[in-house]
DNA sequence: CCAGGTCCATGCCCGGACGGTATCAATGCG
DNA sequence: CGCATTGATACCGTCCGGGCATGGACCTGG
């Protein structure tokens, strides 16, 4: 930990000149100075960042890596700078985050009715990535779906979501009106939390083309409808609990008054949410 | 620029420890230095961090704000690093973002095999921020609709997408089989590109409200359906143009290989994606 | 083949920032 | 009212970042 900014703002610089010279130049320092820092930098690392020959400069491997996630770095410190400087003049922003097909306009237009000098910040969540996003505070509220990893985090249950099995129209059972866990026993199911490396159209495919079956919360059914693909209620299947998560270190003033607000709004859409999205 | 990441460190420490004597000894310093860091550190930001008395530390709205980023930050540093030492070790990453609808996973799976010692990473692009993920690193490749700001971009054309109206089911129009875009004069239209800090949910609940109408692409009608919307066509629209766009300073090495293997394929698919999702 | 130009690397020096010790000032508590 | 606790200040040593001068490698032109 503890990446000096100011040295990967120099080897920004030399990347992008691919020269010691010039970079310098621009940085309005000497050269010695530049390549005595890039040195360091590199030493600090562990890796080297450039190949240099004494007559050109070329990135390594690492070295790209490293000017990729330069700029998302400097990207993330502008405008974390620039928020809080929006907060010492007294602007307020609650990220709220929520799992795919969870409803949240309802709470945010109540929350925003009541407090409107707090900017909300939506933060779409992804099928497999539900709790990372408020744990390292890139979130301050989710709506989330068990099961998650609750480690870190207070949980309001906001209502039940019942799911649906999602099988291709050639399954045998496709022909059914509703199933029951049984019938389900010895199918191969494809859990959508589990793909990190593929989005969820493709699980979808991945089912249509007879890989498999799943469970699917009845909200996002739209979401995914193929003419290849059918969706059977599962009769004897216990409903997953939504929740509104939070941090346990999160912000002591904005949550509680986010969750006294959307937590009876949610109350009231519990069962909306169990039905689905309409 | 040039934020101070120990100095950042310290201050997570005192916010945390909420008293200057405990957090100096978790830093392994002594109380006197970090005094004069965290001083340092509020004139080098301009805006007061800590509320001090005598006896107690309090965080101003600026000091909370920054303890929120500064969770971001460490874990965008923190990852960074960590992806430097794997791709110093070989390993290579490829983030391929997308546009609601768009599909990828042909693309993608294309791209795999032939290469499959390299990592891909998606990530889902929201309504209103299809460029910037581009441009800040955060994205390698991006599957995007016409409009958006190509400025530092290079994009190649991959195919066109028809937009279809949507309507409330009560909507004098709601009942034709299709529309001109003389039909649509005068009617209020929202642009979920405009809307900054809502979902697109909210959209589709304002214009069941009566609100207005929409013009979306045909791809994505099936996520958002309703009871109470109608879609329709709008024979005379000219289709929107989607687009494959990278950085123009983007990773010289991967980017050319995916850009040759995704294009024909996304050419093959310019027929699907005009069709929508299915 | 060599001389000069153009790179980056190295050695040396200086100023400023960071860290430590000693101490003071203010507040809360018994 | 005295003591303990906590943050602030003063002073000092060390190290790091910056500049200057110079060396060494490589390309190029005559």
């Amino acid at each position: 930990m503890d990446l000096d900014l100011r040295k990967l703002r120099y080897f920004v610089a030399v990347a992008e000149h691919r020269q010691f010279g010039r970079a310098a130049q621009a940085l309005f320092i000497t050269q010695p100075v530049l390549s005595r820092q890039i040195r360091a930098f590199e030493q600090e690392l562990g890796c080297p960042l450039f190949t240099r020959t004494t007559r050109s400069v070329e990135l390594t491997a690492a070295g790209r890596q490293l000017y990729d996630e330069a700029r998302l770095i400097t990207s993330v410190v502008d405008t974390a700078l620039r928020r809080v400087h929006e907060a010492e003049r007294g602007e307020q922003r609650l990220v709220v985050a929520f799992a795919p097909g969870l409803r949240v306009s309802d709470a945010i237009r109540a929350f925003t009715a009541r407090h409107p000098e707090v900017g909300i910040d939506l933060f779409p969540l992804r099928w497999w990535e539900q709790d990372a996003p408020l744990r390292d505070g890139r979130a301050h509220v989710g709506y989330v779906r068990r099961p998650f990893d609750d480690s870190g985090l207070r949980t309001v249950p906001i209502g039940h979501e019942t799911k649906v099995a999602c099988l291709p129209v050639t399954h045998p059972l496709a022909g059914r009106d509703s199933l029951t866990s049984a019938d389900l026993d010895g199918e191969p199911m494809l859990d959508i939390r589990k793909r990190r490396t593929f989005s969820a159209e493709e699980k979808f495919e991945a089912i249509a083309s007879g890989q498999g079956i799943a469970l699917v919360p009845v909200s996002v059914v739209g979401w995914y409808s193929r003419p290849d693909l059918v969706y059977l209620p599962v009769t004897d299947l216990r409903p997953e609990e939504t929740c509104l998560a939070v941090p346990e270190d999160g912000r002591a003033d904005l949550v509680p008054a986010f969750l006294e607000i959307a937590t009876p709004t949610l109350r009231g859409l519990s069962a909306g949410a169990a039905t689905g999205q309409g």
